[in-house]
DNA sequence: CACTGTGAAATCGTTCACAGCT
DNA sequence: AGCTGTGAACGATTTCACAGTG
């Protein structure tokens, strides 16, 4: 168990994920801010929209720096560039993407990528029928072109579209070509090694939450 | 792990958040382990693929009952039944989807949905050159009907996907339909009264909790 | 005997409350 | 006065370790 200096950068395992996830709802909540004129808020502020304690919003701040100002607040467009810093956002990352089905097109247009620094830079795909065309501004290859690719254009996070059968095998071929962070919108869970970051965004899941909480507000209910 | 609304005053047994959610992973494994022809298995079998120690999947079950049986394990169909029966998918949900642009399309024909129960059955939009028209076999209507509709049709989940400036206007009257759930794909913070369900889906976000993985790993290589 | 279910202990995350700065 | 940053108290979650069971 290690001390941490308050001078030197934290060591990020000893970060937990709950923070980081809300930092990028700071962020957010940041621009929408901007958008709205102000130059400044405080932590309380910020924290009532997102439905979290003012201290809670500090306490996260505060495991990288101090941003605040006493008696002011936080100047809006210092602390976006400071967790923009802290996420590693404030440069532009470069995506690969396989899979170009349903999904695939609409990531590929989505535009929250490119506001926030993401640009899907290469597409990949088995279908013969999608290899060679442009979607989006974006060239379509064959998969079996992925490592190649990967490596000549040092992109470094990748995004995974395909059905669950295919997942785990195009997740092997992008950890193969070295890719740094994968972004997985198959319901599997993906085997990935120690060092290259994996993170899972399952749909019917983010439904099932929602059908939980009312399933069982409505058997409370009978319960009175 | 996902933001959820936090709600539940009088429920005397309040659920943690993380144990929801880690169930719908234990469901997508066990589905997959009955695809491969198993009919049984273990907490820690199902914890050892997932990244969770075979104590935390016991725990998790056992605050909804007594599902396994001792020296033996869970059997899968089963276990898939009851939880399926915990999250309230042990039926059909009817879903209504507000914005048919690029992602809207991609939610339409996304077959993971139906997988587990979700049926997307109408779908709204304000763009008079998409009303009217048929996509993924869902007919679409313009935003003015959907309290109608929704009533009609006795719809209970939403689903928004539309700009950001547009998203709180449409889970107004989400609400004011009377919906139960909302997953929201808009980044933005949507604000709803208590009583509804909220889960909001934000794609950049997710690949920003990779880049502060990725980044963190980068910098600590050199400090070394 | 391999496995679950579960109190008790350990760990982790959140909130409180206030010192200190502007 | 208004607000941040933070040690200390608190609460929640996870892990441990083992009694109990088919």
């Amino acid at each position: 168990m290690s001390e941490e200096s308050h001078t030197s950068r934290p060591n990020p395992s000893a970060i937990p994920g709950a923070v980081v996830s809300r930092l990028s709802l700071y962020l957010r909540e940041l621009q929408h801010l901007i958008a709205t004129g102000k130059e400044t808020t405080s932590s309380s502020q910020l924290g009532r929209r997102l439905g979290f304690t003012d201290a809670q919003v500090r306490k996260d701040l505060a495991h990288f720096g101090h941003f605040g100002h006493p008696g002011i607040g936080y100047k809006c467009v210092e602390l976006i560039g400071e967790i923009r810093k802290i996420l590693g956002t404030d440069r532009e990352w470069q995506v690969a993407l396989v899979g170009v089905g349903n999904l695939g097109r609409a990531l590929l247009g989505y535009r929250g990528f490119v506001q926030q620094g993401f640009r899907i830079v290469m597409a990949f795909d088995t279908d013969s029928a999608k290899v060679g065309t442009e979607i989006e501004g974006v060239e379509v290859s064959h998969l079996s072109q992925l490592g190649e690719v990967l490596k000549a254009k040092k992109i470094e996070l990748g995004m995974v579209a395909v059905p669950a059968a295919m997942a785990q095998s195009v997740t092997d071929e992008f950890v193969a070509a070295g890719i740094k962070g994968i972004v997985n919108f198959a319901p599997v869970t993906l085997q990935v090694p120690e060092g290259v970051s994996m993170v899972g965004v399952d749909l019917a899941r983010e439904l099932e939450q929602v059908t939980f909480t009312v399933a069982n507000k409505l058997a409370n209910l009978n319960d009175q």
